[in-house]
DNA sequence: GAAAATTATGAGGACGGTTTTAATCATCGA
DNA sequence: TCGATGATTAAAACCGTCCTCATAATTTTC
């Protein structure tokens, strides 16, 4: 008998995975949280969990600060992330931050079923868009999201993704303007472009930790 | 026998539907679409359909105008929109726009069920929450997302939210930047900011139609 | 000790946002 | 049908903010 522990704020999303894991085996039982930090309260209670799968945007949490946190509290229990948003940057943030696999909500049943059975077995499963990327390959290379900023750059950059303007961002770091445009004009030249508005909504989705 | 057609892109929500309102009631056949335009194949091919549970946000859906045209279609199905967005707005825009029901994804399976059997009797389910606002009891009645904007607004707010500039915004629409300032002052005044990024950041969750 | 990161400034140009004014058009109620 | 009302388009003037670039001092990191 295994146990999967289920942290989504999606009633519908909980019963949709119980009752897809419950057609592929009656051998699973399951756990519920709705919060990371109800998640985070079963996983300190709770010694017998094999897996966990969580949803990105939880109301509380920081994203990939969860799965950093929950990793660091239970290093043993495989850990997948299911979620809507499936962007090659996102996924590999997933991967880096810890987790064990990654499920498109879109995948249809069978996909989930493997995946989660692989899962099980302490496989690493990744959706097939993170091997093939859509149309080019690989022109990238150099514009990815949090990665290859500098701490300072992230912290300007988390201000400006949340509609900070250059004063505010310099309010809250207590740094003069001019050294936040110093570092919003490498963020930008870092992305490739050349406005905060187009910044912002490249990354928006990321929610950033 | 009563038929409900489903149309969500996600498997996970559509069969998490399937199986909660199985467990309500053996009365029911189901049929799925993961697209607008699957959808209306179905409508325009099935005579017998009683309750249609639908996803905002499908990948090819204007959103509120998809509402529209299922009920210009068949305007005798009962039609509830299934959503993870449940501010008031939204769930006005969803009523005006002629649904007959929004059952948050949130909601747990009592509610759900209750809501489901409360429109298969014709019936009008919506939230709590869209009666009881959260915290005060209405400052706002100016500051909303879609609504209240123009038809002309609008096409410049979604462009502006996928961080188009505004002359860019002027080639798309073949408007002289200045025009595109007016709308803009005129959205800004509207949201009460006076930056693009704060209502790019405000707003850009929405995932506007 | 060299290389990279952080802080900072100033100049200059591009862009964003407000306000005012105004012409045209559609719609709706009286 | 007329007149009011609001939507749409546009321009100009004005100022503030954004962004780049060059430069440089200081600190951190390896």
């Amino acid at each position: 008998m295994r146990t999967v522990l289920i942290i989504d704020d999606h009633h519908l999303i909980r019963t949709g995975i119980k009752n897809l894991l419950n057609s592929f085996s009656q051998e699973l039982t399951f756990l519920e949280a709705s919060t990371l930090s109800q998640g985070m309260d079963i996983l300190a209670r709770e010694s017998k969990i094999d897996l966990l799968l969580m949803d990105l945007m939880l109301p509380d949490a920081d994203d990939f600060e969860g799965i950093k946190s929950i990793k660091k509290l239970r290093p043993e229990i495989a850990l997948a992330v299911v979620s809507a948003h499936e962007t090659r940057d996102i996924i590999r943030n997933v991967i880096e931050n810890g987790a064990d696999g990654f499920i498109p909500k879109t995948a249809d049943a069978e996909v989930f079923k493997s995946a989660v059975a692989l899962m099980l077995e302490g496989e690493v499963y990744l959706p097939r868009s993170y091997y093939q990327p859509s149309d080019e390959p690989e022109i990238e290379t150099a514009s990815n999201p949090i990665d290859n900023l500098t701490k300072r750059q992230l912290d300007v950059f988390k201000l400006m993704c949340i509609g900070y303007s250059n004063k505010e961002i310099g309010q809250q770091l207590e740094l003069s303007e001019s050294t936040i445009k110093t570092h919003i004009s490498a963020i930008l030249r870092h992305y490739r472009t050349n406005s905060r508005a187009k910044a912002i909504v490249q990354f928006q989705q990321l929610h950033l930790p």
